[in-house]
DNA sequence: TGCAAATGTGAGGATTACTCATATTTGTAA
DNA sequence: TTACAAATATGAGTAATCCTCACATTTGCA
């Protein structure tokens, strides 16, 4: 996962060999503090006003040591995305997997949308970067890649809950279920808090009768 | 709706006063071309892609002529995406408008989100222009003043249907609704059609039970 | 006809992502 | 220890592109 930071997107959004993997202790501390200091400059400004100078300077090294290990600006930003999204689905396999009958599901799925909800609103980064991800063309498959994996889970789940209903169908509810609700959190975090907490309310309301029912 | 295509946003997504208004009727003629020569160059490569300059001589006019009419590059954007919000929120009252019943509304809801569907995979330039949403703030507010708007036909609709509702409840239900649509549409159209028509049709049960259910 | 307001022009300013020739440091094998 | 190649570091410079502005032209109208 730590060298993997180096990994970067292109414009036609696939994944390529990384411009220089970080291989002695010194680079690999430079590379820490370069992603500390775009996440820091992310927090303050967006994505967008983050200037690859102002990383550079902010962490101690020139620009030049910054493009030696992410080939552009997107790849910082996805390096960073990438290490919320790995960090998550640990969290969400967890938290489905010894759901046993409806009940369970409800409890569980009700506990992960108030998470994922606390994390956006407490993360300025995660906020910022999943705001963008419509725009950048690699950042949307890494989320849609993301989101097929968390779906898995939930597939797992549904399957055992609902031997009986065809698996195309439960495939597609468990993958539009958890879109709607990246989609919904993006929502909730741009409206003030009080209307956020209802949409995020009727968000699990929503999700679960399409989980649990029919 | 013609003058109001100099309005432009901000930085800060806010709308202020155009640069200028054209006035005579030779402007407004080289303003419609600079608006069709962007409209082209977003169906051909996208609205990132769009160069000021290609716009401006695709239009056959000069660089400064284009930022008399518009202060910056996304308020091409934004007059584009202008004209589609005022274009479809009139076809969404008049479907709305008559909707008696559960089953009325039924009927008339599923064919908007078809609608919608078909609009959204026909139209590059309305396919790109909601994609990139999340990334402009000018856009996104546009967004959510339109869904917002367009709420308040279902609120409407859902008042007469469930008059002893909590009316902040079905107003939340509406806005939430309207924009999953928004989301499930965008989604729709990133995966293979197959996908995307399964995607569409659960969107549609999921929205049609919280609407008439309770 | 004359003149002010509206419109038109494009070279150039300003910003910023990114490159590359060159210098320094590190690991290692003789 | 020394030699040396590979890894790492540097920052002035390049290229691309948005946007400005001083000046030219056209239009509406008194």
């Amino acid at each position: 996962m730590e060298g993997r930071s180096a990994v970067s997107p292109q414009q036609d959004g696939q994944v390529t060999s990384p411009r220089r993997a970080p291989s002695q202790q010194r680079s690999r501390e430079r590379v820490e503090r370069m992603l500390a200091a775009a996440s820091a400059l992310i927090a303050e400004q967006g994505s967008d006003a983050m200037r690859m100078g102002e990383v550079a300077e902010r962490a101690g090294v020139s620009i030049g040591s910054l493009y030696q290990f992410f080939p552009d600006k997107r790849a910082i930003v996805w390096a960073l995305a990438e290490r919320y999204t790995a960090e998550s689905q640990a969290c969400i396999a967890a938290a489905l997997k010894d759901v046993g009958d409806a009940e369970g599901l409800r409890q569980a799925f009700s506990e992960l949308v108030d998470i994922y909800y606390r994390l956006f609103l407490a993360e300025p980064v995660m906020r910022d970067i999943w705001s963008g991800t419509q725009a950048d063309k690699a950042l949307r498959e890494l989320e849609l890649a993301d989101s097929r994996a968390n779906a898995e889970f939930l597939i797992a789940v549904l399957r055992r809950l609902r031997p009986a209903a065809d698996p195309v169908a439960l495939e597609t509810t468990a993958f539009f279920v958890w879109q709607m609700g990246e989609a919904a959190m993006r929502l909730a975090i741009s409206v003030d808090r009080e209307e956020g907490d209802r949409l995020v309310a009727t968000y699990k309301r929503m999700a679960l009768r399409e989980l649990l029912a029919e």
